[in-house]
DNA sequence: ACGGCGAATCCGTTACATCA
DNA sequence: GTGATGTAACGGATTCGCCG
């Protein structure tokens, strides 16, 4: 068995390397089917389909023809196989959880790259929400200015002939800080300013109703 | 165009080795 | 001795290319 012919070739094996990396061909002529050999599964103690740990060398040189190719062409499979003393279904198992490690790996790395990127915009969020509570109490100070001036000039309101009091259309009093026009239709904001409307009108709601 | 077949691959799991 | 971890190997499902 493979495995046995393992032991008695080890010390020789990584005679081998001028190889490396070449010997590339394409797929196996037709009609030159391989059966499909698999180990049976053995019991605890039992030599037959035993499992072995594959040699340093045997891993470091299979780690190195991984870096070169992901996948191995039937015949690089064989060379390799030969090369290194294994059964080619040996070969092709390694190659195939060593994809599977590796797209693991891509997976943990990808999950810690959105973890740091979902942690900064937390941050973000909490900046943008301490600026809009700012904001707001600049407000509520603006309405208690403009309310004592309203009730210290009794009905001289022709500073401002279309001001209403009662607020029932929202009136931003520092609008231009974000460019806008007084008169400017609010309803037609580019779409990234609608999330923050509706906490605007949130707010506003809070503090004027 | 279609279905059958063989080979390769993927995915989930099992079995075993090693280590703390 | 035991649980955790890493990895070789397995088995079923799927995909792909070839052929009649």
């Amino acid at each position: 068995m493979a495995m046995k012919r393992v032991n008695e070739i080890e010390e020789e094996q990584m005679m081998f390397f001028s190889s490396f990396c070449s010997g590339l061909q394409t797929q196996r002529p037709k009609g030159e089917a391989k059966p499909r050999r698999r180990m049976k599964k053995g019991k605890v103690g039992v030599e037959v389909g035993r499992k072995r740990k594959l040699s340093v060398e045997q891993a470091n040189f299979l780690e190195m023809n991984f870096g070169c190719e992901r996948k191995l062409e039937s015949a690089r499979k064989d060379q390799l196989a030969a090369e290194l003393g294994l059964d080619p279904r040996q070969v092709a198992v390694w190659f195939q959880n060593r994809r599977a490690r590796w797209k693991n790996k891509q997976l943990e790395e990808e999950c810690a790259r959105l973890k740091t990127l979902h942690e900064a915009i937390v941050v973000e969020k909490s900046l943008l929400e301490a600026k809009v509570l700012e904001l707001t109490e600049q407000l509520s100070e603006a309405q208690k200015e403009t309310q004592k001036l309203l009730e210290g000039s009794d009905g001289e309101q022709s500073w401002s002939p279309s001001f209403s009091p009662s607020m029932n259309s929202y009136y931003h009093p520092f609008l231009g800080e974000f460019g806008f026009k007084e008169n400017e239709n609010l309803f037609c904001l580019p779409e990234i300013y609608y999330t923050i409307g509706m906490e605007w009108d949130d707010y506003m709601s809070r503090f004027l109703l």
